[in-house]
DNA sequence: ACGCTCGGGACCCCCCGTTAGT
DNA sequence: ACTAACGGGGGGTCCCGAGCGT
């Protein structure tokens, strides 16, 4: 067996224990019996258990932060939402994780905003609110689905909400005011 | 010292600390010394580290659940916040917390329904989208909000910010389509 | 309520719970608790745990101690005898509840083996025997009958246990053998 | 170090430390200390400090209880008579103790009963005793001995009690009747 | 002034994150 | 790379003094 690929079964085992129990909760041991190691050789992988987070949240963290469209938000998956709120509960402790987060969230605006002021210029889009407003608010309802997907709530109608989506990007739109 | 007076005080420094530190990160001692308090009488007046993380929940989380109107999203205190996320991950392995946070949110959608349908009826919201879906919507927001508080993104133009989810709201009131 | 009549409730209340959880298992609030009084005031009437538990053998524990006789050692009751071998255990680290125990015990095997001496001046018992030898063998059946009451074995049928105790003490008597 | 030689030493090390200061009274950091560990290893090896004392009783309990033959129940030695005591103690309070020494006990008393009822069908032993009955004697005299070993009371005379163990042994011997 | 409510430490079991030795 | 060990707490509980209320 590979070191490289000793290293990607530990960090899918870590994403899915730390998604299913949380970075507290998921001990490492929990982490080496789900990846059939034992404690130990974690160590020569990573230096640490929030090090191994960290991995874990750069390997699987990054596509699922605000990745998911807008109309979409309904959907999103609970495995995919727990990282993300581990990882925001880990940024107030951990300040590694914490810049970790925010330059995601930071970039994730940023380019929410590019394109926004893309679209402004282009005239398809209402040039009179400042792109990182708009942008916020993409990202407060990317940041609010992981939540909703995190606790059991049941599901909306897709169609409609699909449908209300629609009319909200529309209401924003040039010329619709 | 009455004991009612210790409830609350520990209570209260119980939010702080819970707020600051999480719930796992939190120990008994740091409320405590938050409190003034020593280790042992906790648990003459709450059974558990999750009892009075729950008792914190009823206390100071369902007034902070939701209940900030649209507009302000923007400006939700990070304490608040805090807590919302604590009882969102403590649910995940505390059925109690569980419990709780489900009534919460039920609860808040269902009252936000319950507006909605009548205002659908009263001709001043478009009743084609379903209540539900529309009640999502903000909830989603108002979480959301809740992780952009306790991240510490930099503040939107206030301003800017009300006129556009009043942009939305217009949007979807009855007659615009 | 006098101060009398406290002592005494909590007295009985102690040596109920002593006996049914053992002195390291009872604690003062449980045995506050039977007694229906509150954990402080223990405090105004026994300076410590140790010397309520004294003072519970001095009560309750010097009439249960060897005073069953050797026929019906199959029907001890638990309650009776939980006390016995609490008062042994403590004994090993207590210097005064040894003394106690030692006394009971040296009070009880000399009045046996002046009933046994007796018994040999008359010719009814064999008087090769020290009377000491056959006082400490009722000595080890009550207090072994202590024990196995005390655990939750079956009992024998009532009747055999009484012939053979019969027999054994038919072949100690003169004459017999 | 092997990991078996460690589970010895533990063992070894318990066996003297819950003999000495009994069940509640030793801490698990006297057992490590007592056998020059931190205290950690030992969830390695045990789950917890109940399992270490079962296996305790399982490994130097079972050869002192109730093999040494009558005649020698006045000579049974005090640190070995304790951890029977404890035993007792003990199955008060933990149900898992209290499963095993039971199990114990009735094991020990099945074993014996089925060694009588051999001797009753080689006509060597009176038949018309119950064999539970006759096991019953010897249990509580094995028992009883630990007590007095336990407690310090001064010991008989060796040939007296030898002689009269072996006078008692006889008359429940078939035709001695 | 007594007697109870309340608070104070101390400690215990358990376990966890982490590192040497094989 | 894994087995075995290490301390450091974490939560929980317990036994026990001060200080308010009757």
């Amino acid at each position: 067996v590979t070191a490289e690929q000793t290293r990607a079964e530990l960090l899918s085992a870590a994403a899915r224990v730390f998604a299913r129990k949380g970075y507290d909760g998921a001990s490492i041991g929990d982490i080496c019996a789900e990846a059939g190691l034992s404690t130990g050789p974690v160590y020569a992988h990573y230096g640490s258990k929030a090090e191994l987070f960290v991995a874990v949240l750069r390997e699987h963290g990054h596509r699922q932060f605000l990745t998911i469209g807008g109309s979409a938000f309904d959907r999103r998956r609970p495995e995919q939402a727990a990282l993300v709120i581990e990882a925001v509960v880990a940024a107030k402790r951990d300040p590694e994780v914490a810049d970790l987060v925010s330059s995601w969230l930071r970039g994730g605006e940023e380019r929410l905003a590019g394109s926004i002021e893309a679209a402004q210029r282009a005239g398809t889009l209402d040039d009179t609110f400042r792109p990182e407003t708009l942008g916020r608010l993409a990202t407060m309802l990317g940041l609010g689905s992981c939540l909703t997907a995190a606790l059991d709530v049941p599901a909306v109608d897709h169609d409609d909400w699909s449908r209300l989506i629609a009319t909200l990007v529309d209401s924003v739109r040039a010329g619709d005011r």
